[in-house]
RNA sequence: GGAGGGUUGCCCGAGUGGUCAAAGGGAGCAGGCUGUAAACCUGCCGGCUAUGCCUACAGUGGUUCGAACCCACUACCCUCCA
């Protein structure tokens, strides 16, 4: 096995916390492959590039020889993770939990090694809990110690609600822990706590508490820098904010070269696999003006889709998109809609939105306004402008719109 | 069982009888500029061929010349007392 603080250094680089250093250590000179646990939640199969942070950090447990427990939430999904939302979901079916995980764990076999990944599912031993036995777990916390989360005092101190089964749901993570084994859990920073009751739990059992490591949450494409620190939601799909690892290749690259110049050196930090020395050169170039910033984000956003696609894709796609944005030329390939009206014409903001290229054709209106729509090349400045039947045309509304539409006589 | 607080546009959040399609943020969009769908600046940001009309401030009904704002009931959320 390798050298011991190599090890360390490797797997605490872009970890918050870390608990406890000495124990990870002990543990790596024993010499025996770990057993790394990680918890995801079925009912959002769609991964995006924020859980690849965390599954990155389980791909470098990999790489070092160990071995990671894709452990699916399958009977806490049931009942309702309460991180950061007070909001009551609706429980999903078996079948609904089922497709998820196989949905998740294939995307995360894009990151993960599979070969050294072997999937659990919680209700193998939380489903044939009686409720005595769910007593007897939950007399091993106090409320105190539970009011200690973040989440649920802020929440307690705001006047807003606390359901009693949310309670239970760090006690059930942290039991799976117990039944695991768990060396190593893994999770984002804001599954801190639970992880910890893990350890509590673990302890309480006569085992050996798991070391706990957190991943931070990776903030979402719209976050914006300001006063020197990057201030944003966090990755969701949701918020629509997102890059997914099953979307195509120029959406994915599209999307990364939109974000920032300074949440591009985030995106470095929490997803490249490139060396930090060389990270550290690139910025140092950017900053002097050795490199343009645009070229480090290509560099960035092929490296990313080439994860998820390959090399080749990465390569069309970056050829793409410097021809539609760079050079702003025509692109060779855009949705093509017919649509048959009535009469001499068809006012062009209503024949977008009914093309469904548009949401409404007061937005086309407002577009056309503002001088953004494109008819075979030239600038519609005219508000009333008709689209006469029996002709196709080539039309750009906005800054990535087009469509070849095609009018035709009803 | 009782008392109180709340429900506003994609999100957050002002607004407590007319000047409200509703302040301000955020997100989003367009144009300019550029190194890009960065940054920055300007504008837009419910629908409708449109200087007007329609729909909208949880729902229903009411008061009023006129209601997001007042009243009643209903639904949902939260807190406190029991």
């Amino acid at each position: 096995m390798a050298d011991i603080d190599a090890q360390i250094e490797e797997l605490t680089r872009g970890v918050v916390d870390f608990h406890v250093r000495k124990e990870l250590e002990e543990r790596l000179r024993e010499g025996r492959p770990l057993r790394v646990k990680v918890g995801f939640d079925p009912t959002r199969p769609d991964l995006h590039l924020g859980h690849t942070v965390v599954l990155s950090k389980m791909r470098q447990f990999q790489d070092l020889g160990h071995e990671v427990i894709f452990l699916v939430g399958d009977f806490t999904a049931s009942i309702g993770d309460p991180t950061g939302k007070s909001a009551t979901r609706p429980v999903p079916t078996r079948e609904e939990i089922e497709e998820g995980a196989r949905t998740y764990a294939a995307q995360a076999y894009s990151v993960l090694d599979p070969a050294k990944t072997s999937i659990r599912y919680n209700t193998e031993w939380l489903g044939s809990m009686r409720f005595d036995d769910v007593i007897r777990l939950a007399g091993r916390y106090t409320l105190a110690r539970m009011m200690e989360r973040d989440d649920f005092k802020k929440r307690y101190a705001e006047n807003r609600s606390i359901s009693l089964h949310e309670l239970l749901y760090p006690l059930a993570q942290g039991y799976d822990s117990v039944v695991l084994e768990a060396d190593v859990e893994l999770g984002g920073t804001d599954q801190l706590f639970n992880l910890l009751v893990g350890r509590e739990l673990m302890r309480e059992h006569g085992l050996r508490p798991q070391i706990v490591m957190t991943t931070p949450l990776l903030e979402g494409l719209s976050a914006r820098e300001e006063g020197g620190r990057i201030v944003g939601d966090k990755m969701s799909k949701s918020l629509d904010n997102y890059v997914g690892v099953a979307e195509a290749p120029e959406e994915q690259l599209g999307k990364l070269m939109s974000i920032s110049d300074a949440l591009m050196w985030r995106y470095y930090e929490l997803l490249s696999r490139v060396p930090v020395a060389e990270i550290e050169n690139r910025r140092a170039a950017c900053a002097s003006g050795a490199m343009n910033p645009k070229q480090a984000k290509m560099s960035l956003a092929k490296e990313i889709v080439a994860r998820f696609h390959d090399d080749a894709a990465a390569d069309a796609a970056e050829a793409k998109w410097e021809a539609q944005f760079a050079r702003r030329e025509i692109p060779e390939d855009m949705p093509e809609v017919t649509l048959t009206i009535e009469g001499e014409g068809v006012w062009l903001p209503k024949a977008l939105a009914e093309a469904g290229v548009l949401k409404s054709s007061s937005d086309g209106r407002r577009r056309l306004q503002q001088g953004g729509l494109q008819v075979d090349g030239d600038k519609v400045t005219d508000p009333k402008a008709q689209l006469a039947p029996g002709k196709t045309y080539v039309i750009k509304a906005g800054k990535r719109a087009w469509v070849r539409l095609t009018v035709q006589a009803g």
